[in-house]
RNA sequence: GGCCCUAUCGUCUAACGGUUAGGACAUCGCCUUCUCAAGGCGGUAAUCAGAGUUCGAUUCUCUGUAGGGUCACCA
């Protein structure tokens, strides 16, 4: 029989902001380490602070988690848990591990608060962190530091002590910004004779000015990154290589791939700053991995209220391609047909001669022949199969007779109105037969 | 300021005493090409500094420097 003791890990979100992107992370690591070795992943809300919490935050979280594909197999709010840190809080006063200080409360120095201190035996307290080692703290430095702000009101380090301990919590993974934190909570569990954990302490994620990530410094929220676009797996994969690898140089992970090579050995021990470029570049290489189909349908429904674009890409198949390979996120392609870089979906485009004309065009007096001809030569396509093939097929053998340039470059800005666009096979299929022609004939009658 | 942690290309990282210091993102160039994007190929680019230990240090030790974290009746 096993007698090892089955791991069990814990993220320990305040409920004070949307799911950070940290957070996010160190849940992913808990999450990862626990089912690769077949134990649990729980979720423990805290919210001991009633003044800074809000069930917004909440809900936030746990929508974030369950989008990131990271589930829990227990959840705990702390506000419901009161009995068990009274409890435990009377213990201690009782065996006189803890006493009551009386004293002038510290945002008032009129009124008088009973507030729950931790007798500090004073010692040197050394703990193994698994990425660095023993760190050995003086403990005198906390003095008797408070655990509660009354009988019945537990803080921060008493509750996650006491909850850690008595949820069967194996490993504590959190930041490193917990290190200086983790003596005080060391001196509590002896205090209440618990054992500890094994600490791992994960490197922060900075912000590209290697300060901790903040509003002002770009997106922290899950949702955010949520709203822009970006695939949960795309995501996933980007924060486990930020501060892991699996030790070889492959970079693209699914979850379960993750779940299998996961583990604690190869953590880095410095912060990592977060680059959106790499992100994006995940989210292209994950976007590779959906079938079609689906991406098909999210494009659509992001391109809402687009008509025409909409219409375009009902029509044609490698219009959509196209917009798929051209943008890492949404939020991107949205962007770009907000300013028009589209809108050639949309409605007749204004021509300009000097436009029309291929800038390298060695003949530029035979545009009008030229147009003429592809007029002739798109004509003769089926408006039944107007498609890219059958369209190029067309006039590809004409454009390499008359010069590619020549003949595609109008072409192309006669469809589109645009110095850059995509090619005009993929603008005609798009636009079908009729609107085709009709743009042509735009160009053609600017040189009769 | 005290205490604690950290230090390889711009960024994420590999190299667990011996490598032309490897890969990825970004960047630059070339190819492809009607434009843009994509794609293919290639280039530039790093061991914070100074002492030790060693035949030999990115790797071990010490000091300095720099950055970060933490010092609540927040979490």
């Amino acid at each position: 029989m096993n007698t090892e003791k089955k791991v069990r890990t814990r993220i320990a979100p305040s409920p004070s902001g949307y799911l950070h992107i940290g957070t996010a992370r160190t849940s992913l690591f808990c999450y990862l380490y626990a089912k690769k070795l077949k134990g649990e992943f729980i979720v423990r809300i805290e919210d001991t602070d009633k003044s800074r919490t809000e069930k917004k935050y909440e809900d936030d979280i746990l929508d974030g988690l369950e989008w990131l594909g990271l589930k829990y197999d227990e959840l705990y709010r702390q506000s419901e848990r009161t009995d068990v840190y009274v409890k435990k809080l009377q213990e201690l006063v009782e065996s006189d591990k803890a006493y009551i200080s009386k004293e002038k409360a510290k945002d008032d120095d009129v009124r008088e608060v009973e507030v729950v201190r931790l007798r500090n035996p004073n010692t040197m307290l050394t703990f193994t962190d698994t990425i660095r080692g023993e760190i050995t703290f003086d403990t005198t430095e906390l003095g008797d530091f408070v655990i509660a702000r009354s009988k019945t009101d537990p803080l921060y380090h008493f509750a996650v002590v006491v909850d850690d301990a008595l949820m069967d919590i194996t490993h504590v993974i959190r930041g490193d910004d917990h290190i200086s934190n983790t003596p005080r909570q060391i001196l509590i569990l002896e205090a209440c004779g618990f054992e500890r954990p094994q600490y791992t302490h994960l490197p922060m994620i900075l912000a590209p000015d290697r300060s901790k990530m903040s509003k002002r410094k770009g997106a922290v929220a899950v949702t955010e990154y949520r709203a822009q676009g970006f695939l949960p797996s795309a995501i996933i994969n980007y924060l486990a290589l930020l501060g892991w690898n699996g030790g070889t140089e492959k970079e693209i992970y699914s979850m379960e791939e993750l779940v299998q090579d996961f583990s604690l050995d190869h953590l880095q021990k410095s912060g990592a700053v977060f680059d959106i470029e790499k992100l994006k570049w995940f989210n292209k290489e994950h976007r590779k991995l959906i079938p079609k189909e689906s991406l098909t349908r999210d494009l659509k429904a992001q391109l809402e209220g687009n008509t025409g674009i909409l219409e375009a890409l009902e029509r044609s198949p490698k219009a959509v391609e196209d917009l798929l390979e051209r943008f890492s996120t949404w939020a991107e392609l949205k962007e770009a047909v907000a300013t028009g870089e589209y809108d050639f979906y949309e409605k007749l485009p204004v021509l300009e001669k000097d436009m029309l004309a291929w800038k390298k065009d060695p003949n530029p007096e035979r545009m009008k022949d030229r147009l003429h001809k592809i007029l002739e030569l798109i004509g003769s396509v089926d408006t039944t199969t107007f498609t890219y093939e059958n369209v190029k097929g067309a006039v590809w053998a004409y454009a390499e007779t008359e010069g590619k340039g020549g003949v595609l470059w109008p072409m192309r800005v006669a469809l589109s109105g645009k110095e850059r666009s995509p090619d005009p096979f993929i603008l005609a299929e798009a636009l079908g037969k009729e609107e085709t022609i009709t743009r042509l004939n735009e160009a053609y009658t600017l040189y009769l």
